[in-house]
DNA sequence: CTGTTAGCGCATTCAG
DNA sequence: CTGAATGCGCTAACAG
C-alpha cells in the first residue's frame, strides 16, 4: 500500500542507498540521477518514513517542546514562535502540555521524550530532580524561563529588574502603599513569581517603605485570580494606592475588580502589569514589556545551532537575557488626593 | 550507552519477546515473570524506542495537530484542552504550526506526518487539495473548524446562526446602520468569516436594511486589524452606529480604535465580538460566547474513540454541533440620539 | 559515483 | 506460557 524506499529504486532502476542519498541532498550521486529519483519519488508520493530513519540514524529530526498552560498567551507565544523556527528548518515538534501536576509528574516519570528528541525545549522551570531527568536525556536542553542552571541553554529577562522598575515607577508617583498582586511558586517550583517579589521587595526597603504583608494577594497568574486578588486588597483596611501584578493577565483582573467596584484605575489606584501582553494596549495598561515571541525564536535558534555543531565538547550552553522596558500607559499616575481610600 | 529490550531480556533471563508482552501488558506473561521484568525494567530506566516500535508495529501512539497561529487565543485554548486529552490517553501531539502561506504549503506538499502518527486533529480548514492530502494520510481525522467534509470527524458551532444572534441583537436595539470587520478567507481558506458575514448580510436583510459595502472591514482576525478596521469605519462619510466584530480579538481592537477617537462604545457605537474571549469581561465586551476548550477536548475525545475502535468500517465521522449563546455585556446598547456620528 | 551488506530496536508470527 | 526467527524501512559503512 505505502510506497516505500525500495519501490522508488526499482523504478528508478537503482539501489535504496541511492535513493537515500539522492533525497536527503548527500553527495556522491550523480546529478543526473538525483533528478530521476526525485521525479520518480515525486510521481509515486514517496516520504521517508521518520521512525525508520531515526531507527536507523539515531537522529529524529523532532524537537520536545516542555510547557505549562500552552492556552495561557504568553506561553502560546512563545511555542508560536518556536515551532515556526523548528519547522522551518526541518524539525517536528513534539508537544507536551504540563498543566497539570499529574501531567508534569506522568511525563518526568515515564519520560515520552526519551530516544524521541534530538532536543528538548522547556517553557517550563524543572525542579531538581526534574532538571536531572532533562540532563539524562543527553540531548541539548534550552529554556525559557529561569535563571541559569547547569547544561541549559536560557534565553529569559531579567525579572528581578523587571519588577524593580514597575515598583520604582510606582514610588517616583509617589505612592507609598503599593500592593502587589503575584502567583505562587508552587506547584510548578517557577522561580519567576519569587525573582520578582524580591524585586518589589528591594525597592520597597531602598524607598525607605515598611513592607505589609496584608498587601500582598495571589493571583494564580490568571485573570479571575487577579480579580480575586484585587477585591482581597480593596478589602484590606488600608488598601494600596497603588498594585504591582507581576503579570498582564492578573493586572487586567485586577482591573476588572476595580470597575466592579465603581473604582476606576488610575484616579482612585494605580495599576502596572508584567508581560506587555497582547491585549494591554486595549485597556491602556502601564507595564513591563519583554520579546515574547523573541525569546521562544532566539532560545529554538540557539537549540538548532547546538544540533548543527559537530557534536563537540560539553555543550556550549549560554545566557541570553532579553531586554526589557516600562511601557507608560494610563493605568497608572500620582496618588490621587481625593482618593476615596 | 542506551539500554534497550534486549538488555532488561538478559538482565531478567528471558527472551526480548517475553519483555516486550510484559511491559505491554499484553496477555500470555506469567504474573510472577511479569512482575520481575518489570522490576528490571525500571531499575534500568528502561523506555521502549517509539522509533523502533512504530516501525515494528505501525501504530506511532502520535496525534499530528495542525494549527494556524497557535498563538492566538482560540487556537491556543483548543490546543490547550485536545494535548491534555491525548496525553492522558498515553499518546503524544506533534505539532504543526501552519500561520504562513509557506509553512502551510510545506506542511502539504512534504506532508510530514506520512507514517508517523495515528490521526490528525486539524484547527484549520483545508482547502480541497489539503483536505485530500489529510485523507490520502488513512488515519482518523478531525476538526473543529469549518462545516461538514467528508472523512471528517467535525466538533464546531453554528457561524452563521452565531453571527445572526450578534446581528440580531444589534438590530433589536435599534441599530440601522451596523457596520461589521471581519477577516479574509484567504490565504487560508478559512470558511469561518464567509458563514459569520452570510449572517450579517441574512439579518440585515430581514430586517430590511440595505447593505452598504462600505461598511465592511477587514480586519485579518486580530487585534490590530481590528483597529484599523474600526478606524476605517469611522472615516466613511455616514459611520456605523454599530459594529459588529468576527472575533472578539478584533472586538478589542475596535474599542482601541474608538479610545483613541476619544468615543466610547456603547455611548457612540455599540460594539459586538464573537467567541467570548477570557479577556472580554474585563472589557465588559458583549459577545457570542461559543466553548472553546470543550470543542478541542471533544474532537480528541472522539479521535480516540476512532482509534479504539476495531478499525472497522469506513469510520464512524460524525459533526458534533456545540452550543453558542449571546452574552450581554457593556457595549452594546441602543443607539443614542446624541451620537457625534 | 553506485551497489551490497548489516544492523537500528522492537513487535510479531510460529514453534515448542 | 515462553523463545527463536523474521522483517518493519531506512541509513551507514564498506566495497567496487
Amino acid at each position: 500500500m505505502t510506497v516505500s524506499i525500495t519501490d522508488v529504486a526499482r523504478v528508478a532502476g537503482v539501489s535504496a542507498s541511492t535513493v537515500s542519498r539522492a533525497l536527503r541532498g548527500r553527495p556522491g550521486v550523480s546529478d543526473e540521477v538525483r533528478a530521476q529519483i526525485a521525479a520518480v519519488a515525486g510521481q509515486l508520493g514517496y516520504t521517508a518514513s521518520r521512525s525508520a530513519s531515526s531507527l536507523a540514524s539515531g537522529r529524529t529530526f523532532t524537537i520536545g517542546v516542555v510547557a505549562p498552560h500552552i492556552g495561557r498567551w504568553f506561553f502560546g507565544t512563545v511555542l508560536d514562535a518556536a515551532e515556526t523556527v523548528f519547522s522551518a528548518a526541518g524539525y517536528d515538534v513534539l508537544l507536551y502540555n504540563l498543566g497539570s501536576p499529574e501531567a508534569r509528574k506522568r511525563f518526568f516519570t515515564r519520560l515520552p521524550v526519551r530516544k524521541r528528541v534530538d532536543a528538548v525545549l522547556s517553557l517550563l522551570i524543572p525542579d531538581l530532580e526534574e532538571e536531572e531527568a532533562l540532563r539524562s536525556l543527553g540531548v541539548p536542553l534550552a529554556t525559557t524561563v529561569g535563571g541559569a542552571r547547569d547544561g541549559f541553554t536560557v534565553v529569559g529577562i531579567d525579572d528581578h529588574a523587571g519588577a524593580t522598575s514597575a515598583v520604582r515607577h510606582l514610588v517616583n508617583l509617589g505612592h507609598r502603599r503599593i500592593g502587589m498582586i503575584s502567583g505562587e511558586s508552587e506547584p510548578l517550583h517557577w522561580t519567576t513569581p519569587i525573582a520578582r517579589r524580591q524585586g518589589y521587595l528591594d525597592v520597597l526597603a531602598e524607598a525607605g517603605i515598611t513592607h505589609d504583608p496584608a498587601l500582598e494577594a495571589d493571583g494564580g497568574y490568571t485573570v479571575e485570580g487577579g480579580e480575586r486578588a484585587m477585591t482581597e486588597l480593596l478589602a484590606v483596611s488600608r488598601p494600596p494606592t497603588a498594585v504591582f501584578a507581576q503579570s498582564d493577565e492578573m493586572a487586567m483582573g485586577a482591573l476588572r475588580a476595580l470597575r466592579r467596584h465603581r473604582l476606576r484605575a488610575p484616579d482612585d489606584v494605580s495599576v502596572i502589569g508584567f508581560d506587555d501582553h497582547e491585549l494591554a494596549e486595549v485597556v491602556g495598561l502601564t507595564t513591563i514589556a519583554q520579546p515574547v515571541p523573541a525569546q521562544g525564536a532566539e532560545a529554538a535558534r540557539l537549540l538548532l545551532r547546538q544540533l548543527d555543531e559537530p557534536v563537540a565538547e560539553p555543550a556550549p550552553t549560554g545566557h541570553v537575557r532579553m531586554p526589557i522596558r516600562l511601557v507608560l500607559r494610563e493605568t497608572t499616575a500620582p496618588p490621587s488626593p481625593r482618593s476615596p481610600l
